[in-house]
DNA sequence: AAGGCAAATGTTTTT
DNA sequence: CATTTGCCTT
């Protein structure tokens, strides 16, 4: 059964699998089967009794990849992967900083920030220096920080020099820093930065780790920052061996810290590494893979790759020149549709560059009626609503955490203005407190007027309240809806935004649910306390997907580690894609070109490029010439789409299609006014119209939910027959 | 203190 | 164009 683990691997594949314990480095183009070889190796090194589960570290860089690793390393080891150590770098370093939270100077229940609640602290240490926020925006003092951070540089490392920025930007991070340990809570960079030290500062803990983790694996390498590498190194200490799989050509995080030199240094600080390059694809076409190699060639630096296929040469990519953007995406929807005919809108993909391209092409599918899905936007517990929940459960479990308690000290708004809330960070900062304590002392001094005075008191002891119930529930659920039900935020959200209301309290339930079916995956801590960090360090990747088959719309940075039979690949214009920000800079255009290269080597059989002679961006129209990375791939590769004007085939270029046809309103389903019926929302009355066709949309103003603008060609809407009541 | 209106401001995204 | 932010009025 050992060599079971070979069969189905090529030579190259095979060679890293079997090899006996050693350093490797495995440099795997797009689409060779990489987490394929990463899971047959350790299995390989366990059933050689080479390494054991418990031996193993196995590291990855998104939430999404780990769950696929974990579950495909099950299936390899058929039993429960559970007491093995796969996770993110943020995750693995979590646990070991929950497991020993004594050692790394943190509260026993600190709380994970994310990005929105680290840029409230930093507005706040920017108000308390006296700094102008015009001047030293937030969030540039964010990436300041973050970027120190993640190069592993306390304030202390930092020379500041003359350089006024510099000592602007670490007069921020060093109050920062204080404040946020005052708070107790930590964030991202923070998470794996105190690992860091909490292990080079405990050789017995060092130890330990190094003597259990022999085998040390990590996935997308090149996406690595510095801190992650140092970590990886010190876990690895003398001993023990690491292997590492990556791709230079597909480093596309450089702008967040990622460094593509961790793979350069790695052969340079494990020399003995064996270096096996996956180069036969198992994805595209060969045209397809010729044309990507081609793009990628004028890159400087690389490792150098060339990746093959035994399939056919397949199709010529496709090359569109569309006039603007509506005709760009009434191309892609015809294309679509044609390739509905046959196959499954589930295989194909559209790609962009900004998330702003999206609408454009939506508003075209939808006209089409193909069901569509985009990835990313917000998740789950990024919304507003849920962020709210959040902070009151993090308020009740540490009233110290200074972001939760700015959050929601007026939300649901209860009187208490900015000039308390000023007072109070005035107060908490020249007495070294939290805001929490802070506003007690004030009370008690009697500064306040007795009317904001009461107000406060009042949510203090609202929270104190929410803090006893939650003491008293049985169940993580109870504690959850309690605190929910008990901070005023449904009647506040029924109160003032119609709009989004249902929505939001939809959400809201939804997160009640989620504390209902929540299992922790390690027991350490509080239920609660792991909710909380669950929520933070997992914004949820799961969206319920509904199973219908859906064209897919994303970024093409979220589209790595994906790939679709028919991908078109839109905006390919300069100044779009290379987006302008990357013009000016070589490294970064060269970043733009991996961003491109990721995207082409997404298409199995079909790829389809195209760009706009004009586009509105920004409210205004622009005319870009073609991008660069076009004329970057040799013609023989490619293929124009001819336009043709024949009636049925689409006929995108002509100028009447983008003209309503009937300019006369058609006749209206409903009279202004009529009661209709709605499957979720129930009766309501029809206010107005508006659009064409299948674009029409239609607003009701329903009796239980408010007024709400409806797609109507999915609205469902029936009228209601009132004379049943007569 | 809260809501409404004008002005500013626009990558990419994970943890 | 569309969304968010900040200022200004009640």
């Amino acid at each position: 059964m050992k060599t079971d683990l070979l069969a189905t691997l090529n030579e190259k594949q095979q060679q890293a699998v079997s090899s006996p314990p050693n350093h490797q480095l495995i440099l795997a183009g797009a689409g060779s089967g990489k987490t394929r070889v990463l899971i047959h190796r350790i299995s390989w090194l366990i059933a050689s009794n080479e390494a054991s589960p418990y031996s193993v570290l196995a590291v990855t860089f998104t939430n999404k990849a780990a769950s696929e690793m974990r579950a495909r390393m099950s299936e390899s080891l058929q039993t429960s992967v559970a007491q093995m150590w796969i996770g993110t770098f943020h995750g693995l370093a979590h646990r070991l900083l929950r497991m020993h939270w004594q050692d790394a100077g943190l509260p026993e229940g600190f709380q994970i920030l994310d990005s929105d609640d680290q840029l409230r602290y930093i507005k706040r240490v920017i108000k308390y220096l006296e700094l102008d926020d015009t001047r030293w925006k937030p969030k540039q003092a964010q990436s300041f920080i973050n970027a120190k951070k993640d190069a592993g540089l306390r304030p202390q490392h930092i020379e500041p020099g003359f350089d006024l920025f510099v000592k602007t930007q670490l007069r921020i991070y060093q109050e920062y820093e204080n404040i946020v340990r005052q708070a107790g809570v930590v964030d991202f960079a923070e998470i794996l930065l105190r690992t860091y030290e909490l292990l080079r500062d405990n050789p017995v803990l060092l130890q330990h780790y190094q003597q259990r983790f022999k085998y040390i694996l990590v996935d997308e390498f090149q996406d690595t920052n510095a801190i992650q590498y140092a970590w990886l190194k010190q876990l690895a200490g003398n001993e023990n061996y690491l292997t590492i799989v990556g791709d230079d050509d597909q480093s596309i995080y450089g702008w967040r810290g990622a460094k593509i030199e961790n793979i350069h240094r790695f052969t340079q600080d494990f020399p003995t590494a064996q270096v096996t390059r996956l180069e036969q694809n198992y994805r595209s076409t060969q045209n397809i893979l010729s044309a990507s190699n081609a793009l990628i060639s004028n890159n400087t630096g690389r490792l150098g790759k060339e990746l093959w296929t035994q399939d056919a040469d397949g199709e010529d990519i496709a090359v569109y020149e569309a006039f603007n953007e509506i005709d760009e995406a009434h191309f892609i929807t015809a294309e679509i549709k044609k390739w509905g005919q046959l196959h499954s809108f589930s295989d194909v993909a559209i790609l962009y560059r900004s998330n702003a391209q999206s609408r454009v092409l939506e508003e075209s599918l939808i006209q089409a009626n193909i069901p569509y899905r985009i990835y990313g936007g917000q998740r789950f517990f990024e919304r507003a609503e849920i962020k709210d929940a959040l902070a009151y459960l993090r308020l009740v479990t540490n009233g110290h955490d200074g972001a939760a308690f700015e959050r929601v000290i007026n939300w649901p708004t209860r009187g208490i203005g900015d000039a308390t809330q000023n007072l109070i960070r005035e107060h908490s900062r020249a007495a070294q407190q939290s805001l929490w304590d802070a506003a007690r002392a004030i009370i008690e001094q009697n500064i306040l007027s007795a009317r904001a005075s009461k107000a406060l008191q009042h949510f203090l002891n609202l929270i104190a309240d929410l803090r006893e119930t939650v003491w008293n529930a049985d169940t993580l659920y109870e504690q959850v809806e309690s605190v929910i039900k008990g901070s005023g935020l449904i009647e506040q959200y029924r109160a003032t935004d119609r709009d989004k209301m249902l929505s939001r309290l939809e959400n809201l339930e939804e997160l009640i649910t989620a504390a209902r079916t929540y299992q922790p995956e390690h027991d350490e801590g509080s239920l609660l306390n792991s909710f909380l960090a669950h929520a933070a360090l997992e914004a949820g990747e799961e969206q319920a997907d509904e199973h219908q088959a859906c064209v897919q719309l994303m970024t093409l940075h979220s589209a790595k580690g994906l790939e679709f039979p028919l991908v078109f690949m839109c905006g390919l214009e300069e100044g779009l894609f290379p987006h302008q920000m990357a013009i000016a800079e070589h490294k970064h255009v060269e970043e733009e070109r991996r961003l491109c290269y990721v995207g082409m080597t997404r298409a199995m059989k079909k790829l389809v490029l195209s760009y706009a002679q004009t586009r509105r961006f920004h409210g205004r129209e622009a005319m870009s010439p073609p991008s660069r990375f076009i004329k970057e791939i040799p013609e023989e590769f490619l293929s124009p789409v001819r336009i043709t004007k024949s009636k049925n085939s689409g006929g995108y270029r002509t100028v009447s299609n983008y003209l309503p046809s009937n300019p006369i309103q058609a006749a209206l389903p409903f009279q202004l006014g009529a009661r209709v019926r709605h499957e979720k929302f129930s009766d309501g009355t029809v206010l107005a119209f508006e659009g064409q066709g299948e674009h029409m949309r239609v607003q009701v103003n329903f009796d239980r939910y408010g007024s709400k603008w409806l797609v109507l060609a999915y609205a469902k809407l029936v009228e209601v027959n009132q004379s049943c009541f007569l």
